[in-house]
DNA sequence: GTTCAACTATGACCTAGGGTGAGAGTCAAC
DNA sequence: GTTGACTCTCACCCTAGGTCATAGTTGAAC
């Protein structure tokens, strides 16, 4: 081992201070640099040392600088006193709590990024079967026709699918899609059609429900809405991926199934 | 006037990009020198010039640097892809939120703080004709005798006087404790002794009513407490400084008054 | 052509709170 | 006398740039 101990008198070399007070021997020597902490010196080989004193203003040191004060500003404190210390105290109080209030806004910044993140995830997912360039076309056609505001809602309620969920959904999406898009030329109020407009029925709803707590059931309306959008220019496109005549097809039969299955409903 | 303002080439200068998206000249350059955003150069004078692709990417680096982000993990999040950069958003909100509380903390310190100060000033004003010695003594003891938590209890409730509420109670009291201490040797029953004792009582039902919000009165039992802890050791030695007897005086006063007039209080 | 204002470049040094390492001196124990 | 623990000072490194100095370039006005 090396040094005396000095176990009585209560004085400390740097090292142990350092221990004591859990603070780095440079930290120490930054503060006697800075004239924040100036210990005493041994004449004989300028070592420095430590009293009582120094350990308690060590201790404010370490407080205020927990408190994210500056090192300037700590040495105003130590030799602030009273109304002054109040004044200082009061200062910082409002900056921590402007400090925590930007912090909330980054938060709520980042949720909003990390949930546009998986929502595009998802629509990724969805879309995963059509040529990209078409999906792009797509997006900048909506976003211009229904406004950026109406996007954003539906980005959000769309990050709240897990990427499991949002891949069988696109299964179960993508299989109707196809059958029904063998029957195109069949007349719209056929079993065969029918049976798939209600399973698409079927599977929106359920989607729905995994977006929308509380979730009762498309009414008749809003059915309705979705055959004629499905038929608007943007959408058209993405439905002919699938076959010609799809949309105007895709609409008929959907009004159809709702004339006769939903009316009254909500 | 000075450059060439190339209207229609999307190209931007040092200064165009720096006053387009509010960013210091020397932060682009800084941005340049690490590698963050690199543009290109005029081969015949070296000078910097940025395209539109630099101002998109330097839009993303100032939302992330808003969201506190390094410029190392910036660098990072800029070539990130989607599991990657979900992840590093989720962990820069983990540290975000742990910073909220660790701020959160940080105030209820110094709100303390402040308080213990607020008090301290109080308790200065309330004693200030008395020797300081001997308030120290009486605080050490008193200290020792109900304990830190009470007497920080006791502290958080003084800090709630205004100084202009504690100066002005002083004077109250200060008033009655020397009309009191004129009347040592009265017997206890005397009218002026209990006139005396009963603004006492008035006294301080006024300065509790100032700290506790809807006070409602002293009632007998508090009244009792309050005249024996007079007696009691260190209070005494405080009362003592206004005549010999004051404590026994008072303590014997008090109890008759209670007798007399707050049986049945609460 | 000259001069001026505006712009550009690089480099050096500065901030706060130290970290890290070099090179040298000091102390006590074996 | 060697070892290990400790000390000192000096000097360079980090972040995210700011500030200042010096010098070169450009375009416009005179």
């Amino acid at each position: 081992m090396g040094r005396n101990n000095m176990v009585d008198a209560k004085i400390y070399s740097v090292s142990q201070l350092s221990k004591l007070a859990d603070v780095s021997v440079k930290t120490l020597h930054y503060y006697d640099h800075k004239g924040l902490l100036v210990p005493m010196r041994q004449p004989d080989n300028g070592y420095r040392t430590y009293g009582q004193k120094h350990l308690v203003i060590l201790q404010q040191i370490l407080i205020y600088r927990a408190l994210d004060f500056s090192i300037e500003d700590i040495k105003n404190l130590l030799n602030a006193k009273g109304q002054d210390l109040h004044q200082v105290l009061s200062e910082q109080r409002v900056m921590l709590v402007e400090r925590q209030q930007s912090i909330s806004l980054m938060i709520n910044s980042i949720e909003a990024t990390m949930n546009n993140l998986q929502a595009k995830k998802n629509l990724d997912i969805f879309f995963q079967d059509i040529p990209k360039d078409k999906v792009e076309r797509w997006d900048a056609m909506t976003r211009s026709r229904v406004g950026e505001e109406k996007v954003q809602e539906s980005v959000q309620n769309f990050a709240k699918l897990s990427e499991e969920d949002a891949q069988e959904l696109q299964e179960e999406s993508l299989e109707i899609t196809k059958a029904f898009a063998k029957t195109i030329g069949q007349p719209i109020d056929s079993k065969e059609v029918q049976e798939l407009t209600d399973k698409h029925y079927k599977s929106i709803n359920h989607m729905s429900s995994l977006i929308v707590e509380d979730f009762t059931g498309i009414s008749f309306d809003s059915y309705i809405q979705m055959a004629n959008s499905v038929d608007m220019s943007e959408m058209n496109e993405l439905c002919e991926h699938y076959g010609e005549g799809y949309a105007e097809h895709a609409r008929a039969a959907m009004i159809y199934y709702a004339e006769r299955n939903l009316k009254g409903n909500k």
